[in-house]
DNA sequence: AGCAAATTATAGCCATTGCTATAATAACTC
DNA sequence: GAGTTATTATAGCAATGGCTATAATTTGCT
């Protein structure tokens, strides 16, 4: 069909192999953030209040408290919280880790957003959805910016 | 355990219904972003190739041809595809709108991102995952930002 | 202490998005 | 035009992340 080779790609279709890595990337990504979200999440709910309960995780979440059990199994599994039965969780040292890292990335992006004079509310939405797929270089990006912006 | 309230919140948690409706619509947005990516690049194929193939479609999004296939099925049900057996899919009118506008929003992140000094591989990638969870405010940021720069 | 309310645990369901294996069909080559 | 190769369709499995309903346990009140 095509001669040998594409007869000058004018569209957006870039190298096939490049194309299917960032996909890859994507979907791990999806994998990693909803973790991640807990995390950070709990880390604040026990700043906060001196403790994390899965209802206060729940509502936050905005998802049923059998959902969140499930998952702080999963984070319990991965040896990031701690937890005994008809308790709150604790953040293990590594679930500590991520949790600051997370809470940092989440707070440039926010920033950035804001600095970049979107409004503060919609700013805290995309920072939500956005935050999981930003690579470090990137984020030192956007701290140049915040650097420079002062 | 607390003494009646929480003694000055000094972390970063928000009110709980916002905080709430952040995940919520960050979990819509990740039911919808694949159909887009889908959409987005059916239409990149058609452009380029002529036609969308199955096998072209797995191959760049990095998964298996069946999974492409089931998907395309839902694309169909959706009303923005229209496929006939063994043959490559073509957009409805529909799915050629919301193609243009996935498009569009794609480049758009990328273009930003590459302005502010990401390499281009990296801002592919980000982007690709970026995408997504941009509203249409941070959108316009990004095309004010761009236009600035010129 | 004991009872009611709140919270957590568990069971079992569903939808989504991946996979492999294999059958059916189309495309290509000779 | 017949056979091989490539592509698409379909079946069936697994992991993930939701849900409701209900049992078990803790907390709080009197």
């Amino acid at each position: 069909m095509k001669p040998t080779k594409a007869p000058a790609p004018e569209s957006t279709l870039v190298d096939a192999d490049t194309h299917m890595e960032s996909f890859r990337q994507t979907r791990h990504n999806r994998r990693t953030e909803l973790i991640e979200d807990y995390v950070e999440l709990i880390a604040d709910l026990i700043a906060d209040r001196g403790e994390a309960r899965q209802v206060d995780i729940a509502q936050r979440l905005g998802v049923a408290q059998p959902t969140v059990a499930k998952m702080l199994k999963r984070l319990a599994a991965e040896g990031l919280i701690q937890q005994r039965p008809y308790r709150g969780v604790f953040l293990t040292e590594a679930g500590a880790g991520l949790a600051e890292k997370s809470r940092e990335r989440h707070q440039v992006v926010e920033s950035f957003l804001c600095a970049l004079g979107i409004s503060p509310e919609i700013a805290r939405v995309d920072a939500e959805g956005i935050e999981h797929h930003v690579s470090l270089e990137t984020l030192n990006a956007f701290r140049d910016f915040l650097r420079k912006r002062e």
